[in-house]
DNA sequence: TTGTAGACTAACGTCGACA
DNA sequence: CTGTCGACGTTAGTCTACA
């Protein structure tokens, strides 16, 4: 599995666990909206920033959201 | 301490670790040379597939490697 | 609420050369 | 072996708008 599809999905999982709309996210990561809905659709990198900025708001420490990713590829190998 | 420049002190500290130079990791990394230099000075800001190329031929986790980041921050508020 | 489209700016990442 | 420079193509990330 790709890199970037297993940050989409555990970025979009983690968000709806959190409760947040992708615009709250935005607005509260000081991301863009249509840019986070690409993140989660794997269209698009982010940045080792990015992550920090959406793992601060998704309550998990930017490292463990790298794990989940990590745990994501090597499960779907 | 701003998160590009705790990425490149701790990558340089890794690659001289590992005994690699800056050629042989971007080799390996399959990165330019020029583009791990100025990741070590804290002037690019890698991607989240940069840092899994780079993590692995470090011989670390992705996440291991960020965490070591976060750490380097902590430390130095 | 989310996806998509287009147009845009800034930055990522490559490459060749030289100190 | 590493830093830097300039040039370059590609992509991260913003913004407005519409279904």
């Amino acid at each position: 599995m790709e890199i970037e599809g297993a940050f989409g999905l555990v970025l979009k999982e983690r968000r709806q666990a959190v409760g947040l709309s992708q615009l709250e996210l935005a607005n509260r990561s000081g991301l863009d909206r249509t840019f986070i809905s690409m993140l989660e659709r794997g269209q698009r990198r982010p940045t080792l920033n990015t992550i920090f900025s959406l793992a601060k708001e998704l309550g998990v420490s930017p490292s463990g959201f790298v794990k989940e990713v990590e745990k994501y590829i090597a499960k779907n190998e």
